[in-house]
DNA sequence: CAGGCATATAACTGGTAAGGCATATTGCGA
DNA sequence: TCGCAATATGCCTTACCAGTTATATGCCTG
């Protein structure tokens, strides 16, 4: 787990990775016809995605089957706890305004 | 909003001054204190965050105060939607593990 | 055990972004 | 209006990252 989730999360492929992992695991060769990436650059992600703790891959004969590991991303979660409850007394306010207008 | 929040959210001295600004608005030569970089550095990602649409800004005599928008953080918790439930089921199968070892 | 699949890695390239210093801009007070 | 204070921007350098092509590794099958 050498970099952070948020720094894996900024390339809007690995985010696709992940959302198409979280489905249903997958092999590489999967990814490559699924997402229409070349087949080092998809290894590539999964490398980032594995350092990260993101994912874990086990051995299928000649294939590596990966899967989403959603534990480093309780990070991301927790970093935006207090945002989300920053938006929610947002709405809180709204509600109590629309309320007090009937 | 030209970039993602993703990719702004990436660099954590711009989560340093999303925390802080969180807690209370302040001026940018507040930040530079409070961050110990300098001006310029700081002003370049109160400039990122602004595109982005993750600070509003208003002036104030000579100082520009900022505050916290976080209507764009909404998608970045839309996206982890999925994945929190997926560890919260994880939670709940161990809750129930151990309630079975009773 | 040879050949073919599936995947990983190496070397290279182009683009991009962050930080530093210097300077421009803007608003205010004397 | 002059000059100062606060902030923004330009330019430059450096570092990093994504993608490509070519090649290496590992594993199965005939």
């Amino acid at each position: 787990m050498t970099v952070d989730a948020f720094t894996v999360l900024a390339e809007p492929s690995r985010r696709r990775i992940l959302d198409r992992l979280r489905r249903a695991e997958s092999s590489v060769g999967e990814l490559v016809d699924a997402l229409g990436m070349s087949q080092p650059a998809v290894s590539k992600h999964l490398r980032v995605l594995r350092d990260a703790g993101l994912v874990t891959c086990r051995t299928a004969a000649q294939r590596r089957i990966y899967r989403v590991d959603v534990a480093p991303l309780r990070a991301v979660d927790d970093w935006l706890g207090p945002y989300r409850s920053m938006w929610t007394a947002h709405l809180d306010a709204l509600e109590r305004h629309l309320d007090s207008q009937e």
